[in-house]
DNA sequence: TTTACATTGTAAAACGTTTTTCATAGCGTT
DNA sequence: AACGCTATGAAAAACGTTTTACAATGTAAA
């Protein structure tokens, strides 16, 4: 007696495979195998068990399927923030793949925390998904998380490390700042502000690194500041002030991530001075609003489509059996110069001191 | 015999409750008593228990425990676009919520697809989640879904109907935008194009309805053109290109979705206006960039917080067994006027056709 | 010392599927 | 008609957990 009173089963969703298979008449393994096309369904008992189905409205239990079957179709995906776009859009992307292969992607932020982070697997890999994205954050301890037990392929995503014991994707930071360094060089800039988040994130550090890369092969005068900004537009404007007013203005300033950029484009004309005019202004991280600036301001645009479909690919290739050591891959950015890209207003000479 | 050569076990979550049992000499039941907090943890069998389960680096199945349990602390969120930063900010702020309640979020989007969305909720309620957030896509058939059986506790965020089914919170888009064009005629402007996304979408329709209303208000002249604009920045950019084409140029432009107000920008400058000077500029939804513009643009406020906590406890409620009626709740929109919400540059004559 | 009662932990059942096993029937071949 | 083979679908086992039922033990009261 498995529910002694018909009229008090409360949902729908209480419609267990044995009913639809008693209202069929046929055994729950017939249900089964009709539903899952292991079975014609054109025959009397197809008929009757779809029919069966759709007269009450049974929706198979995912979880229960699940564990018999002992493999998930779902990947999850550990992004720091949902409100920074270049994950909005990695998530977006990473969905599509998942569309197109019959996988669903459970997304979940760390919000910036190391614990929440390692929360978040823990409570994924109890869910036992076939496969894990990660984007670490700061401070991020996720090797003895599941590198100890590579039971389950996972796929470091943006914030890789060169050598590291697991599969990952990113892009080529070091040389993409790099090549706009040296063109910030070529163009006559002496004097550049870089503005980075937070180097024990590793791409930051490796955009650094590409940056001090052109600021040592080139051998003349050259005067760059770095300037450490926190994670938000506010604290970005709070170190810009500060160090506005306490040295000389820069001809250039370099953006490492995308919420200084906007603070740059901010605190340079509350100062009177016009991006692409007064002052070059590059990003790295393209936004929606910075192409349509006057003039439109120049940044280095990771190409997320490309990122989120090699990740999968590779993520794809170990669920699929892949085996072999861990790779690192690197994909180029693409620097669009737009209209902020510009030589010092003096020809190369430094700006004096604003009063 | 459960597992012939132990050799080969290829991983450690295939590590199950039995195998701790075994190792800690008790009952599965036991280690189940002690990991879930029923059974003291610091005596002879808890801690031989906590021992063998560090040393076989057992991790529950959750799977297998949902389904036993037959309820999950799992609620599903369905939302159109990742990209679109209020849903961004929806999607963190819920996901503070369920980690306060010991509850977890799944987000998946319909990528503006009502087929994808109805999708996205019948895989969700395979899932069994215990509660279902959705921001319903246009034309959107949600109704069907789920609303023929009641099981699982629904709540409509964002783009809620007035008299509907389902419990919703929403913003009271009518009000808002009715105070904001009072506010422009009272300004002055007689010429103010409104540039919206798509009225099937219901609180597009909402805002509509608002600006309709303060039109009719005003006995005196006035004139008001309505432009539907696509959903992307590139859509809305030729809409207004189109307009500005043929028709008078106004003086105030009010955006009724993020993408406009960027396009709108972008198109004003182009053209050689500047929006605070020569045009009054509104936006409804905020976005960073606003704020940082010279002068800073006037926009509504959704408060996406209030919305998220409040569309939570709703769903709460309903969870913990609520009954009654559908009801609807509102939340006030705030208007930040900043910069841009400034009089017509002749005092109130409509200006002349732009060559 | 017996009885009643609470405590403890094991054994077994249950959750809803999928998969394996097995019995039966149908068919063709000799 | 006897035999072997295939096809079919019902029955049962299994997935890994939680919960219920129950037996055994200890404790207190009579």
């Amino acid at each position: 007696m498995r529910r002694e009173n018909p009229s008090q089963r409360r949902s729908a969703s209480a419609v267990s495979i044995r009913d639809v298979a008693q209202r069929a008449g046929v055994s729950p393994g017939s249900v089964s195998n009709v539903l899952n096309g292991k079975r014609r369904r054109d025959d009397p008992i197809g008929r009757a068990v779809l029919e069966a189905v759709k007269a009450l409205d049974y929706r198979p239990n995912a979880i229960a399927s699940s564990l018999r079957r002992a493999e998930s179709r779902v990947i999850g995906l550990v992004i720091p923030d949902f409100q920074n776009p270049f994950f909005a859009e990695l998530v977006a992307e990473l969905e599509r793949c998942a569309e197109e292969t019959g996988y669903r992607i459970v997304a979940t932020s760390s919000r910036e925390s190391a614990d929440v982070e390692s929360r978040e697997i823990r409570e994924l890999l109890g869910w036992r998904v076939a496969g894990l994205f990660l984007a670490p954050t700061a401070g991020s301890t996720y090797g003895r998380e599941h590198l100890a037990d590579q039971d389950v392929p996972s796929v470091i995503v943006d914030r890789v490390f060169e050598k590291d014991l697991i599969d990952g994707v990113g892009v080529d930071n070091a040389e993409a700042t790099e090549a706009v360094m040296r063109e910030l060089i070529e163009l006559g800039h002496r004097r550049i502000l870089v503005a980075y988040f937070d180097d024990a994130v590793s791409n930051v550090a490796e955009r650094l690194d590409g940056v001090r890369r052109a600021a040592m092969r080139r051998d003349g005068p050259l005067h760059v500041d770095y300037l450490a900004c926190g994670p938000t537009v506010e604290s970005a404007l709070a170190a810009f002030e500060k160090h506005f007013d306490a040295n000389p203005v820069p001809t250039a300033i370099f953006c490492l991530f995308n919420t200084a950029t906007l603070a740059a484009y901010s605190i340079t004309r509350k100062r009177g001075l016009e991006a692409g005019r007064d002052v070059a202004l590059v990003g790295f991280d393209d936004s929606a609003w910075l192409a349509h600036m006057t003039p439109p301001i120049a940044a280095i645009v990771q190409p997320v489509q490309v990122i989120a479909r090699r990740a999968w690919s590779m993520l794809m290739g170990r669920i699929g059996g892949g085996l072999g050591p861990a790779r690192t891959e690197r994909v180029s950015c693409r620097f669009e110069r737009r209209g902020t890209m510009t030589p010092p207003r003096n020809g190369g000479m430094e700006a004096g001191r604003r009063k």
